[in-house]
DNA sequence: GGTCTGACTAGGT
DNA sequence: AACCTAGCCAGAC
């Protein structure tokens, strides 16, 4: 069983519940370490082989940050949809309505 | 050890 | 609201 440096992010992802998402920048807070929002990112496309909801994990305007794989951002967002997630029609989430909130479902 | 990169952000225009 | 910039920090070379 392999350490990785970055399972205090995947411990707060795991918590966000169906449903709702949360940002980069609030997972790193949320873990105590708020000024590696980007190493969150970093850390979840290292994450392959752990169970985690990573497509709940979204920037801080309510969009699916880009990367390098084609089709991964359709397939976050079909993943969020199932869960009752709305998109505007330009792919953004409104925050205030559907972030995540510590001890609110 | 310097430089570049990037699933990030906050603040200014 | 879109665009730009500076600040951020671990990894890869």
């Amino acid at each position: 069983m392999d350490f990785n440096p970055y399972k205090r992010f995947y411990d707060v992802i795991r918590k966000i519940p169906p449903g709702r998402v949360a940002t980069y920048g609030q997972v790193a807070r949320l873990a105590g370490m708020p000024a590696h929002a980007r190493q969150v990112g970093y850390g979840l496309s290292h994450a392959k082989d752990y169970a985690l909801p990573w497509h709940r994990v979204v920037n801080a305007k309510g969009e699916i940050s880009r990367r390098g794989a084609p089709g991964a951002k359709e397939k976050q967002q079909t993943l969020l949809e199932k869960e009752r997630v709305e998109f505007s029609p330009q792919g953004r989430i409104n925050l205030s309505r559907y972030q995540w909130h510590v001890g609110r479902e």
